[in-house]
DNA sequence: TTGTAGGCGTTATCAG
DNA sequence: CTGATAACGCCTACAA
């Protein structure tokens, strides 16, 4: 089957191929009758209009890039299903890129974007560095980070769909503090380092504001293979504080099962949180005390952003930092 | 910042656009020293060939598409990791798409890969048709299937690699029967039929050859919220087989809280096996029974495999179905 | 309402 | 070794 062109559809329907552009692109010129006839020579030759071609006509590719690092995969599901949904609303194509220490520099990865013409981008707010991000501006590529909050860069082309971890971490403090409690540990994941940063810099906030320091950050280093086997080893020597924050599922997990062989129990020897809600903390005995964030509504709002960057609507101009609200989600590993 | 292009390079370098072309795609007959001028030109103006237009000039877009359920997601993330893996290798960008019931059907996702002009496409086995394949293959676009088996359909464009899960269930089947046990359910996973439907009839024909039927497929519909609602109302009338198998790890754990909870033990009542392995399984007690399937590697094989095609390498002609091996592997949850 | 011709940014083929 | 020039497939003034 021979690549069909608009030359061939245009020959089929004995019009020139320039009414055959005007009724692939809806134009409301073309007369009823030869629109009829060139659609019929469309549909029995066929022909899909080449993409690219149109691509480069238009200098507009009606794709959009997506990045975020291969470990955090699994965990973006919603968001990503929240961006997939709204791009294909919108008829955006997605270019996924993903980032990992060894095969796909982030460096690489701007440089396909740039090569690829994409409109625009949606980064997760990983690993990447402030210098990336200007590279992208630089080229002039609308840019909307998702996830924690980015600094206020001088950048305004670039949007911010975000929880404010630091504020949840700073309510959560106090909500303890207020209990007379300030035994309290956070466990580092290492796979999102600027999400940990503003959990830290939120409880430090609510232990100065209290005259304390907050010194039960913890963290481990990568020779331990998960932080079961870390917590395991660590509760041999250190009993747990009354209340363990954790980012992710699975560190919340590793802690109750590490710290109930150790024989304490959950949530009377302490209490434990995690930050990112996940089905798993439903199947757990007793059930995770969590955090409800809007994963799905961060994607389409992030995705529904940039669409109107890059029609250029004013409307965001200057309203492209997006703050989304969570809640509070107490289940059975915390007495509140 | 102007979108600089080729002609913009050959100017500063003071030689012609054909000249830079050749630099760009490390041709070795342009002189030293020129290369080196126009490389100077391309790095001073920041230069990055426009992919669009390479693709239009070569037909030849070296983007290949990915198709997966969007329900599925994240629990694909590690045959996606070696998929994505081996795309950065070979240079290929990634168009992602997804699929749902309600906003994106297999059919709008065809129509975007065509006009899209991409390589080739990997196709996970859920839920397209095999018309759907066909349209595809019409278009003379490589295929690669991978996930579960696919029907050995005439079209031999489409490659496969895949777990054999009719065997793998049969086997599994036929090692409880030797155990003299005949008791075993098999519960349905309706995010992939396909895999289920082989699943089933590898038990199936474990139990016709000993003379019996297989009778015990546990199958619910969608008012039950999650697998935990059905079962726990499953076991107020049922006690549970001797031996469970599921496809995915929330449905194991499923099955054992609602199994505990309704006064059975595991493995004792009934023992557990979730054909799919997840990190998750081990964070249960008892760890769950399961198998390892090589999925990062079935991503890269898969990817590779489309690479091949792509480049028409005679030694997959034939040879375009890979069966990737699997192990059990017994936990707590079995007494094998 | 329709057709013609130039342009989008590269690559490839020929001359020189 | 380098430079014109014709594709690649489509869009869009501009003319008719």
């Amino acid at each position: 089957m021979k690549r069909i062109t608009i030359y061939d559809v245009a020959k089929e329907a004995d019009v020139s191929l320039a009414t055959v552009s005007r009724v692939i692109n809806d134009s409301n010129v073309v007369r009823e009758d030869t629109r009829l006839r060139v659609q019929e020579a469309i549909k029995k030759l066929g022909y899909k209009p080449n993409a690219i071609a149109q691509g480069l006509a238009l200098s507009k590719t009606t794709t959009v890039s997506i990045v975020m690092s291969e470990k955090l995969f699994a965990y973006n599901a919603k968001i990503l299903n929240g961006l997939m949904d709204v791009a294909k609303i919108y008829n955006y194509n997605i270019m996924f890129h993903t980032t990992s220490k060894g095969i796909s520099r982030m460096q690489d990865v701007i440089e396909s974007i740039i090569k690829s013409r994409v409109d625009g981008v949606i980064l997760f707010n990983d690993n990447f560095s402030q210098e990336e991000m200007e590279v992208l501006n630089d080229y002039q590529i609308p840019t909307v980070v998702v996830g924690s909050r980015i600094e206020d860069n001088g950048i305004e082309t670039v949007g911010n769909v975000y929880i404010n971890f630091e504020q949840l971490a700073y309510e959560l403090t106090n909500r303890y503090f207020e209990r007379g409690i300030d035994d309290i540990s956070l466990v580092e994941d290492k796979l999102n380092m600027s999400t940990m940063q503003q959990l830290k810099a939120g409880m430090e906030r609510a232990f100065k504001e209290n005259g304390k320091e907050f010194t039960k950050y913890i963290s481990y280093d990568e020779t331990y293979k998960s932080s079961y086997a870390f917590l395991t080893e660590y509760f041999k020597t250190h009993k747990p504080s009354k209340v363990v924050v954790t980012l992710r599922d699975s560190q919340a997990i590793a802690m109750m099962n590490a710290g109930t062989e150790a024989g304490y129990t959950v949530p009377d020897d302490a209490e434990l949180i995690c930050v990112l809600n996940s089905k798993y903390l439903m199947m757990t005995r007793p059930n995770v005390s969590t955090y409800n964030v809007p994963e799905y509504d961060m994607g389409a709002v992030a995705m529904r952003l940039l669409t109107k960057m890059l029609v250029n609507d004013e409307s965001v101009k200057n309203n492209n930092k997006i703050n989304m609200s969570y809640n509070y989600m107490p289940r059975q590993t915390t007495k509140d």
